[in-house]
DNA sequence: GCCAACGTTGGC
DNA sequence: GCCAACGTTGGC
């Protein structure tokens, strides 16, 4: 079974069109616990939306695909790192992730506006007032419901 | 730049 | 375990 995800990036820091040049990368700098639970869950072949935030517009750019899972975040250990954590060991890393693949980029993304006018905050965690999770699954039904709203 | 809505930290 | 203070996210 495919689960469907939503993943935040900020685009001056590293957008859908990085993904697409380097085809992969480890998702890297999630340190919320909820948001690291949700990656916990990921499964190999599962589809996850590219999100834009803090930026104008935000909205969903792209799609990708979870390729690897249970990588421990290199970052954790790296003290030269903004995204560093010194209260993490070798021996039971804090911060786990997963590597993604490019799939496409949408020709129209699906800007917040739209997914607001569409769904509701209950429907997609992404819309709710106050939501702050940089990874939120997305259900089958709403997953389906955006990629046709793409073509 | 503002600020609402969180999450985290740390004293007690 | 409580909670005040502080930090962060992210749309606007």
């Amino acid at each position: 079974m495919v689960n469907y995800w939503l993943m935040k990036s900020e685009p001056a820091v590293y957008s859908i069109h990085n993904l697409q040049q380097q085809k992969q990368t480890i998702w890297d700098g999630v340190r919320n616990y909820q948001a690291r639970n949700f990656l916990k869950q990921m499964q190999i072949g599962d589809l996850a939306f590219f999100y834009h935030s803090n930026t104008q517009p935000p909205g969903i750019f792209g799609l990708m695909k979870i390729v690897e899972i249970g990588i421990n975040d290199p970052t954790q250990f790296d003290p030269n790192s903004e995204y560093y954590d010194p209260k993490s060991t070798l021996e039971s890393p804090r911060w786990q992730t997963v590597k993604v693949e490019f799939v496409e980029e949408f020709s129209q993304p699906i800007l917040l506006s739209t997914l607001k006018d569409k769904f509701s905050g209950d429907e997609l965690l992404v819309v709710k007032k106050g939501n702050r999770l940089s990874v939120i699954p997305v259900t089958e039904l709403v997953a389906k419901s955006i990629m046709n709203m793409k073509n």
